[in-house]
This record gives C-alpha cells, structure tokens and sequence, in this order.
DNA sequence: GAGATATTCACCCGTTTGGGTGAATGTTGC
DNA sequence: GCAACATTCACCCAAACGGGTGAATATCTC
C-alpha cells in the first residue's frame, strides 16, 4: 500500500499549495516556484515528492518538465479515510446504542 | 488548521495499526503495545503523536493510561480529501467536456 | 513500608526532512 | 558556437523521526 508515501507527502503545506497549483492546470517546475518564497531548488524536491507519492506526474517536453495532476493515490486516501470513519461510527453508534437501551430500562425501573 | 499533524500521524503504518487496535474499543498503552514488536516505550511515542494530533485521548485511572478514539480529525481530513477530489475531478470534467465538444466538431465536420 | 506494575522521562543513535548554495546538464534561440 | 534558460545534482546544515536503553515517577497490592 501506498498510503504512507501519500500521507506523507499531503502532510506538508507547501506541497498541498503545491497540488492546489496544479489543479489550475499543468505547469512548469518554474511556474509552480515563482508563487512560493522558497528557492526553486526547494520546490523541485517537493514536487519530487509528490511524484513518488504518485501524486503528480511529469512530462518533459525540451527543456521544460510539464507536471500535471494524479487523482489516483487521493482516492485511495478517501478510500482508507471513510472506511475507518465508518468503522469507528459503528462502533460508536453501537455504544450510543447501549447506552440509549440502558436509558430505557432505567426508566422501566422508574415508573 | 491541524491538517499537517493529522496526516503526518496518519502516515506511519504502526500509528494507523494502533489506530485499528483502539477501535475495538478503549485500551491500556500496554495492552495496545503488545501487539507490536517494537518497545512499549516506542509505542508509547506514537501514541503521544496521535494524541498531539487530537486522533486520540487519554483518560489516566490510577497507573493505568485509557485510551480512546477521537472521530473529529479524521473528519477534517475527510473534509479536505473530498473537497480537494471534487475540485480536480471538476477540472478533468471540464477537460473531458472540452474534448467531447471538440470531437462533436470533428463529426460534424466530417458529414 | 516493600515489591510489583504502568507509564513516562532523559538520553543515544542512524536516517530522513526541509531548507540553503553552487555547479552541472540539457535545450533553445540567435 | 554561444549565451540564456530550465532543471537537477551534489553537497551542507539543523531539526525531527523512529527506534533503542535505563532511570524516574506514580500507583496498586500485600
């Protein structure tokens, strides 16, 4: 599985402002630098980051590397994300359940 | 926004096992770290991550250390994934749209 | 009070991370 | 061919991470 590299690579600001760029629209590695006050160098190894996520993927065209957006790992992270949170609200629905069949009972006991 | 400490705690395998574990309901640090290979004390420091990323609580009863589930940072996580995927998917929507348009032209122009 | 138990604190260690700089590589355009 | 441009490579640095060990603290139990 890969969501250790995706997490990891969605946890940083920066590289979150980065997907935000993309999802203006393919862009060059400059194009993506100029909005950020890091140097250029910085912003490269994001954007490698985010490729080994799988995130982002690159096309070089001379001397210009296209980079362009993969939903793909984002919806395996929504996959994870509600199938846990569905997980935990049973669980949670089931003790609010128990409690809601407690409270009942109490007031059987209580005429 | 406490997005950077949620994913950051989600990354790491182990933290997201312990996360599993405490879903089948609260559970003792000890009882939580006897399922993993590693050191409770390591144990210990994850726990401490997802705590500090509000995924867990702990209620202190005597020595013991109870801990609990927290649903709402995950909620937030949901939140971000869905809005961000709705976001791109509009944009691959709006390319795919461009490109049918553009393919309806063809037809039209080849009678 | 003494010993066992539960947990954290204070360190050590190697690796990764996020930032930087300067040089190298490859491409374009004159 | 040469200068400008786009990007990465190869380093440096301080901080954080994930793991470890051993000691300290607090609580329970006898």
């Amino acid at each position: 599985m890969s969501l250790d590299h995706t997490l990891a690579a969605l946890a940083d600001p920066t590289r979150r402002a980065i997907l935000q760029r993309l999802s203006g629209g393919e862009a060059r590695v400059t194009d993506v630098a100029a909005r950020f006050p890091i140097s250029l160098n910085s912003v490269s190894k994001h954007i490698r980051v985010l490729e080994r996520a799988g995130l982002v993927r690159r096309r070089v065209a001379g001397r210009e590397h296209l980079l362009t957006l993969d939903q793909r790992p984002l919806d395996e992270v929504a996959a994870w994300v509600e199938q846990t949170r569905a997980f935990w609200s049973k669980r949670l629905d089931a003790l609010e359940a128990l409690l809601v069949a407690e409270d009942d009972h109490d007031h059987k006991e209580q005429p």
